[in-house]
DNA sequence: TCGATACGTCAACCAGGTTGTCGTAACATG
DNA sequence: CATGTTACGACAACCTGGTTGACGTATCGA
């Protein structure tokens, strides 16, 4: 075995970084400015049908609160709109803007084609074997990915 | 191609969180709490001789201050132990404490650990392609992982 | 010798979370 | 139908882990 585990580790994170860190310099090109993967995220879960402040809290495993700043963030970037509910006075109901929509879909193409990229350099079943280890070892995509905090011993109980 | 590039990305966020949580997790287990890898990062820089506060933060990326409060974290928790250059009366020497030491030692160990437990279950070759394809891409070990604000768009220009 | 530079530190601030409190709306139950 | 319970959304306050800017002091170099 020639790399360390904590090689190995940091390799998956530089990975991810590097995929990161292009797709949002290059959506930020086209337009898409001040976007990083929790909004993606958000506005991936609204469009799922998590259109009220509870709900979207549930469904990214962050506090109302912090769901109250970034949907904020992206109804003043007018990437989401927002109106009464009808049936519920309480509730404020969710929708993404066309703009919102096109976020999504320019992200999509984004990461695709670094994808692709890579697999240019390395081979696309070379590429497709890292995914498929990594999912065979049961690795899912972390559903909330707390930012900060992202390593805070607490993660683990 | 089967894997969208999201989800590769998120795939390799997955992989290194899993190591990362389970690998804080096992050291609080054997005695080392609090600890992430940012301590880590610091440790390895001053036991290779990164040993004052402007060198440790050019080593880290990170600003002089945000170097003191860690170092003042870990010489609290008895990892680092801080003297004074007799040679220059500015700066202040740090050095790795045995418990530093033991930290270090146990860290490797304990990810060492998880990779092999990773290859059983996949096989060796497998993980090991895994994390050849990575080097392949040039990914590189962040350097300086910046938690806070690691997708700010900043990171970019 | 003395200006430029580098070190370490402090205070202030910022981002992006959390918790606790609260008013209000909806619901369920006697 | 009255009322207690629960859920929603919002606010204020706070925490963490960074940053910046200012400053005093030590060293170096022309």
């Amino acid at each position: 075995m020639t790399r360390s585990g904590a090689d190995l580790a940091l390799l998956l994170l530089g990975g991810f970084r590097a995929l990161a860190d292009a797709g949002s310099a290059e959506l930020a090109r086209r337009g898409y400015d001040k976007i990083r993967p929790v909004h993606d995220f958000a506005l991936r879960s609204i469009l799922a049908g998590a259109d009220t402040t509870a709900e979207l809290a549930r469904e990214l495993g962050i506090s109302k609160q912090a769901v109250i700043k970034t949907v904020g963030f992206l109804e003043a970037e007018g990437y989401v709109a927002v109106e009464a509910d009808e049936r519920d006075g309480r509730r404020r109901l969710y929708s993404l803007t066309h703009r919102g929509r096109g976020l999504l879909r320019t992200g999509e193409q984004v990461f695709n084609e670094l994808r692709d990229a890579w697999a240019q350099r390395i081979g696309a079943d070379q590429l497709e074997a890292v995914g498929d280890a990594l999912a065979d070892l049961g690795v899912r995509a972390p559903a909330h990915l707390d930012a900060a905090g992202w390593f805070s011993g607490s993660s683990a109980e």
